[in-house]
Formats: structure tokens, sequence, C-alpha cells
DNA sequence: CGCTATTTGTGCGTATGTATC
DNA sequence: GGATACATACGCACAAATAGC
């Protein structure tokens, strides 16, 4: 504000940021792979020979951006090389879905398997011809007769036995995982889309044809990195916006 | 995972999620207001009788909700009672928008004064009849001849002083009120719509009329709650998607 | 203008709790 | 049970930004 014209600002930043871009950078360049365990707090301490609270720091800002996940008794999982995927993204942390899925209602029409081939296979990022249980339903809010998203769910075949659970779900369907299976939930990745919604989406959905709707595509990964779920949510534009608050980030 | 079926899982809260949920909690009633500060940190460290770490914690989670905006020297605003508007939102914290901007060059091709009236002022949220500086312009990515974006830029009146230099751009148009007038940007709210192209801008933007698009709306706050930028860009679906990441959060 | 009080940011040390192996 | 690793929580000190005198 005060700095004179021309006057290079010294920008000396944090020790618990360089720290994080000496490890982000190690994560890009290879060095840790992804599926990997990065080095115990501990051990990132004498490395770095800075404290324990320093690295944590460090920690919550590659957490914030999705690189890692952590769980005590195990250690820190690297979760992505760097997702700069298509044009743009940001990464965001937090996002509490449950109270997103506790203010809408989700009525499944149809619960089957499906096996993964072509397009769904890329989808569900696994071999074409695998097993996954499908189901499709409608999301509705409050006592609207109109959903506010067409929805299909694709859950990994390890944890079909919630099948019976799906018809009359009153929980978001990977709790019913977490409960049934004790597989906790570690990093959502988020994707959103638009597109014109086709006649049949139309109907279903009861809204013109040829208007646009609003894609998000959601996939729930363990902390183990597993794939635990996908799923793709129609919404149409005129009924859901997707709101969220930023703030600027250090590094 | 080792729990007894049937066994009640007591879910002791950790202190400083306590100490979030209280001050959630008052904010939401308006014990305190929006603009107005929260108690200093000591303050809250007496009143709840824990450590300042804990009062940190907690404070950690209020930001990441986009609750509130903190600066040094100056305290805690309260930025926003609970944004639960339309159906649903996930408040994220972090985006590390100059990541995107960077990558991308803005090209402006119209600059001049608007008046702020109907829908306008609605979404610049200001009286009827005040002035703003409006640029449209197109966002490219790399070399492509195609843009990625159609983007209209209002800024507040106060900061018309920067008209000269959004011609052409190599940083944010936020970073440019930064430096001239030492204003930073505390926070970002984000808005996501789908919506149908329209001839005109699918004329502009090079692609079928009739085609789906990504809009995002972006409000750009002071620390001060002042409202500093609006930017609406118009994405084609085919060239853009928006991702990221999220992960369950405590409270 | 400099000085001081206030407030948040950064960083250290330590201890204990809890989950995993 | 014991070892390891992250989570929570206390304490302290100093830096940096701000406001007011």
């Amino acid at each position: 504000m005060n700095a004179l014209p021309g006057a290079e600002i010294i920008a000396t930043k944090p020790q618990y940021v360089l720290v994080a871009q000496a490890l982000i950078d190690d994560i890009r360049r290879g060095h840790y792979a992804v599926g990997a365990l990065l080095p115990s707090e501990f051990a990132l301490c004498t490395q770095f020979g800075v404290s324990r609270h320093t690295v944590r720091e460090a920690m919550r800002l590659l957490i914030e951006r999705g690189l890692v996940t952590r769980q005590r008794g195990i250690g820190t999982t690297v979760t992505s090389r760097e997702q700069r995927a298509h044009y743009t993204q940001s990464t965001a942390s937090v996002g509490d879905l449950p109270q997103y899925v506790e203010e809408t209602r989700l009525v499944t029409k149809e619960v089957k398997d499906v096996l993964a081939l072509g397009e769904l296979s890329e989808l569900l990022a696994c071999p074409a011809g695998q097993r996954w249980l499908y189901a499709r339903g409608f999301r509705y809010v409050g006592r609207s007769k109109d959903p506010i998203a067409l929805t299909d769910i694709y859950i990994n075949a390890a944890y079909a036995g919630i099948k019976g659970l799906i018809r009359a779900p009153d929980v978001p369907v990977y709790t019913l995982i977490e409960r049934q299976y004790g597989e906790r939930v570690a990093e959502v990745k988020q994707r959103i889309d638009a597109k014109v919604i086709s006649a049949d989406e139309a109907k279903a959905l009861k809204v013109a044809s040829g208007s646009a709707g609003l894609v998000i595509t959601r996939h729930y990964y363990a902390v183990s990195g597993r794939l635990l779920e996908v799923a793709v949510n129609l919404h149409p534009a005129e009924r859901f916006s997707y709101s969220m608050s930023l703030r600027p980030a250090p590094l």
C-alpha cells in the first residue's frame, strides 16, 4: 500500500509454505508416487529442520489441494499427482455434502447390476467388463413434486451388499457403505459440466426439451485410494445452481 | 469397525468443534451481526476456557465455511450469516483462482461506464442507478483461437481508476485493484449455473447455437465486506468443465 | 511522526489421546 | 501389549499489520 513505486516487495514466504512447496514439487516429479505414503511428520521435521507444528501447517495446504489424505495410525497417502485437468480447476476443501443430502430425498426407481463397458468403464476408471451395482433415481427437495435431479449411482461390486438399502435411503448412499463396511470416504472428486437435456431426461425431469442442465459427477474414494462410488447428477438449470465461497490461499 | 452391533457410538466432539458450533450458532442467531467483529482470540480463550490453539482451530472451521474473514491487527469479521441459498451449496475454501487466470489470457473488447438498473443492480447488490465500470472480453487458453469464455466484468466505481489497465491485463483484474488501491480480496463467492447459449453469444464464442454453457459468476469482496468486482463468465460446455476435490469436514 | 496497544500470523516445545499394525 | 502415526490440546514467544495517541 505504502510501497514506493517500483520498489520490489520481498515476499519472504513462511516456512510451512516452503515445506509445502517442496513436497508438492516432489509429488509432481513423481518422487512420491500416487498411492504411496509420505514420510511421517517426525521424519519431515528432521528432514526440513522445522517443528512438527510447521510440518502440520504444510500438510494442511496439501490436503486443501486434494493432493493427500491422512489417517491416524497409517500416515499420509498421496492421492493425486497434480489435478490440473482440462483447463481449469479450483481445488476446494471441505464440502458439507451431508447437508445437501439431508435436505433432499432420493427416490430410487431402478437397481441392477451392470457391466462396465466403453464409456462407462472410463467413468468408473476400471477395466472393461467389471461388474458394478447401478441405481437410478430422482432427488427431491422438501415436498416439491418436481425433482431437482436425475441421479445415476454406480457402486463398486465389493460393496454390493447395500443393494437392499438403496431403495429408500434416508442417508447418503456413501454413508451406507461406511456403515456396512467401515470403509470411510476420505476424498470426493467432483466435476461440473453443462449440457442440453435430452428428450428422455426432459420428460423424466418435467422440464422443456432442449433446456440446459448442470451435470455434477462425484467420485468417492476411500483412504486406500479405492473408488467406492460414482454418482452422476443431472440438474435442470431452472431448479438448481451451485454456489460456494472461496478464499485466497497461500502458496 | 469393531463396534458391537447395536452399540451406540459416543461421538465426543473435539473442543475446537464445540467452540466453532457455538460461534456458528451465535452468528446464525444474529448475536454477531454480519460486518461486525467477533471477540479476539484471547477473549474467546477466556470465554470458552480453552487455549488459543483451540480457538484458532475453531476459527479455521468458520473460515472454511465462508462465515468470517480475518485480518491481523484488525480482528475477525463476520461476512455471512449463513449462506444457505437455493437448494444446495457446498462451502468451499481455497480456490487458487490465480492459477486459472495465469493460464489464460483475457482480451478486452469493450470498456465503458454503466448504470446499474433492474437485473444488473440485483447482480451487483447495489441501489439502482449506481455507476459501475464495465468491461466485456474473451478468455483464451494457450494459443487456441477459440475462446473458452465470454466474460463480463463489473467494477465498483470507487476503483474505476484501473480503467486504462483493463485493456490488456496480464494479471487478474482483481489484482489490478489490489495493486492500485491496496484493497485486498478476502473472499470470493462463486455461483455456477447452466444455460443454453444464445445466438449472439454462440456466434461470438464460435459454437453451435442452442448448445449448453456453464455460467460462473464470481463476487469479489474486500475484508471490509465491500463488493469490489463482479465477473460473469460464460463457458461453452465443450471446452470447459469445472472440477474440484472435496474432503469431509468435521462439524 | 514515532510510539504503543491490540490482534492475528508464524513457529517452537511438550503432552496426551486414538487409531492402526 | 507395544510401536508407530496422526489428532487434539496446552503452553510460550516473537513477527507483522493495524489503529489510535
